[in-house]
DNA sequence: AAAACTAACTAACGTTTGTTAGTTTCAGAA
DNA sequence: TTCTGAAACTAACAAACGTTAGTTAGTTTT
């Protein structure tokens, strides 16, 4: 009788399934797996989802939306626009640090959702790049940026804050905030002296 | 009676196995997806292959030698650190281009690999990431690049040209050769103005 | 106490998977 | 013309796949 509910069957079961996707990929994972990771058999999972497809789905949006809300958050903040990107990177890496797999699953798996699904995403990751590419654009007008390529710059940044999901371990002795500042350092100011 | 021998079939069916690899995973691809593309049965492609796996071996350790190789190239010869470090930009650049598929395959699916041959992989990855490593370590020691963290730095530049992969199309209009100029000038000196 | 709900189980379904076996086709060498 | 070897075919295999059906034990609601 706890007041207080553990969490729920449904919750584990998306944590675990956003690992094993990650460590096999959607096509790789199977719910037998899954299932046996969670301590029950694989048709037992069906009491608490719909299907395989489901899990995929909900990881998807889930954390793709967050991504959605937190960059909102930064651009209506009223700090000047290098300060916007590095709460951009700063966040980013928040994101993988804190969800892991479900990062992983977002940037690796969305391929496999179902046409309609895939529709859907794709529109929203391309609103959000258009989102931040808008960043970059007014930094560049108001002469806190250099005269570069928007679309280059905006991958260039993406991307260089993938590899953080196949580094980061607490073992390494490096904190988030050290990690965004250097990776700031580098994106900002770049590495020749 | 061709004097010159068209490409053969085994060449054709690794080429397509790239593609499918790329746009499905290792683990969503068919072997009988694989045979309509190139034209014959499923059962046919075993005339000239030994297995599915044996594929991805080949896709991998075939492209991650040309990466050796061109490393080593680049290291060699007499030029700055700053300079090498753009080359390197430039190669990768050109890899992902001019081989795209077998790109992808090589960052995605590594990690279907069986249990040897991923072990050999990882020490091929290894060693070259040690060898990028060096050339960053030795042009911060000659003053040509800021004491930065070169791990970071490291995995930054290497990150940030794998979107290229996802991005390049020849339809956008920028070169090869000015997409490797404009991220180089992001890379070595940074956005801020 | 009866009824309803929850979440687990076993068993099985129809497909799809990678792969093997055996056979046919056919161009080039003898 | 006959022979040979490569490369295609058809048919089938056993295993693994996502999922459904039917059942049961335990808990909650009425």
């Amino acid at each position: 009788m706890p007041s207080v509910p553990k969490t729920s069957k449904r919750t584990i079961i998306l944590r675990e399934a956003a690992k094993l996707f990650k460590e096999k990929g959607f096509g790789g994972a199977t719910m037998r797996d899954l299932a046996e990771r969670v301590g029950i058999e694989a048709a037992s999972i069906y009491n608490h989802i719909r299907s395989k497809d489901e899990l995929l789905e909900e990881i998807c949006f889930g954390i793709g939306r967050k991504y959605d809300e937190q960059l909102s958050e930064i651009a209506a903040k009223k700090i000047s626009y290098p300060e916007k990107i590095e709460a951009v990177i700063a966040f980013h890496i928040q994101m993988i640090i804190e969800d892991a797999n479900a990062v992983s699953v977002l940037n690796n798996d969305w391929k496999f959702l179902n046409s309609g699904q895939m529709i859907e995403f794709k529109a929203m990751r391309n609103e959000y790049e258009k989102h931040l590419a808008a960043l970059i654009s007014k930094g560049i007008e108001h002469g806190a940026f250099k005269k570069i390529n928007v679309s280059v710059a905006l991958f260039t940044i993406l991307s260089s804050l993938r590899w953080v999901e196949l580094w980061y371990k607490p073992s390494r002795g490096i904190s988030k905030e050290d990690l965004a500042k250097d990776i700031s350092a580098i994106l900002m100011n770049g590495v020749k002296a």
